[in-house]
DNA sequence: TATCATTTTTACCGTTTGGTCAAATCTCTT
DNA sequence: AAGAGATTTGACCAAACGGTAAAAATGATA
């Protein structure tokens, strides 16, 4: 008698996964975002991410039917990351609070997802081909609930007139800024390869910018 | 009698340009912008390049000896551009008048030039493997520099205490981030593809933040 | 208009790339 | 220990890649 186990056509679609299976799939992932977060998706190579993954390209194959597959599966997890910090921003705390902590939490993801956010980075530089329509459905549908919030804040004069729109973007870019341009940092700094001591300095400034006022007033304005 | 005209080598060794040797260089140099901008220098090929400017490959290797050198030949026109908002800095100015007009060069040379900047941003994310010498001499040098005037500034009590350097950072990427990021920007503002309208509440956004005070002071802090 | 340098094209080359296939090996269960 | 299924490998392929050589076409100039 036949067991019941999947079509056998390709592992991904089996019911269960095997042992080996998870962990090459996880090896996998791990190399080609490696990859693919350095040089974007036409600039990685399969023969690159199976290098990365100290496994020959076919067997990479047998787990991913082609190069997008992966690119995809990664893009996938990604956009959980990328959102999770936006989520949680309350309409039911203080501004200050809200957009501090909402700060805070970005830089965190940045620091511990730096090659996530290369990844999200040079989609964003190719045109988005592959998350073109999470961009417009869903990361839309939540910037306008969560603008919402921020807009009535400036109603009841707890937070200063602006698009809310666009202060989303200026803590995404800051915030993103020291994983996607952490080259420039630290050569700008002058610290070492692997050095991410800036990140507490970088705090720092985000709070200063987005909570206390930068320039006294006063002096012209 | 020979002329005395160039080794005859390469086109771009010889003394002064030929008309055509002019109009086909920069045809190139163009038509290179749009593809290394959008995918990288791996993610390039000379073949896109080659179509983009309606050239054959030989004849675009007759002007540039390889990938490589048209990609510098870029990355060397885009430098002077990226510096240039950053060396008018003054130290005779007030901080708020300086600050306000850094942001609105830098963003408008994101307006001029999104794909230079987006050419940099690659750049970055593939780790700055070309302009790594010049981002720690070149760019360290004067970066300690204009922060060396706004630690000056601080130290006047006109410019609230913050890491000058992380300052130019938030600067940086907020005003980058509109053009390396534009897709992204598009579709959370629901605007078509070729449109650009949001500059102008891009720099409303950046003058509240850098200038004025975000968040109302009494809230929590 | 003849001449020579410049420009363009055609035909190619070796390598890399994404991907396939069938055979061989391994792993798990009975 | 055997059998079945899962995994891995080596050999391969067509297309795309970066780049070359030489001839053909064009342009400038005298």
């Amino acid at each position: 008698m036949a067991q019941i186990s999947a079509s056998s056509e390709n592992p991904a679609e089996r019911r269960s996964k095997t042992r080996i299976q998870k962990e090459n799939e996880t090896r996998i992932l791990l190399a080609a975002l490696e990859v693919f977060s350095e040089n974007g998706f036409r600039g990685a190579t399969l023969d690159r991410i199976a290098a990365t993954a100290k496994m020959s390209k076919p067997n990479l194959l047998y787990y991913f039917k082609n190069k997008e597959e992966i690119h995809v599966a990664l893009l996938t997890d990604l956009l959980d990351v990328w959102l999770a910090p936006l989520r949680e921003i309350s309409p039911h705390g203080e501004p200050a609070d809200e957009i501090g902590s909402y700060v805070r939490r970005k830089l965190e993801s940045s620091r511990q997802f730096p090659r996530e956010s290369r990844l999200f980075a040079n989609e964003m530089l190719a045109g988005a081909p592959h998350i073109g329509d999470f961009l417009q459905s869903e990361l839309k549908q939540l910037v306008d609930e969560k603008a919402a919030i921020f807009q009535g804040w400036i109603d009841e004069r707890r937070l200063a007139p602006c698009d809310p729109r666009h202060l989303l973007f200026a803590i995404w870019s800051t915030t993103q800024h020291y994983a996607d341009f952490s080259v420039q940092v630290r050569h700008v700094l002058g610290l070492q390869p692997g050095d991410v001591s800036y990140y507490e300095e970088a705090l720092s400034m985000l709070e200063t910018l987005f909570l206390s006022r930068l320039v006294p007033p006063g002096s012209t304005d």
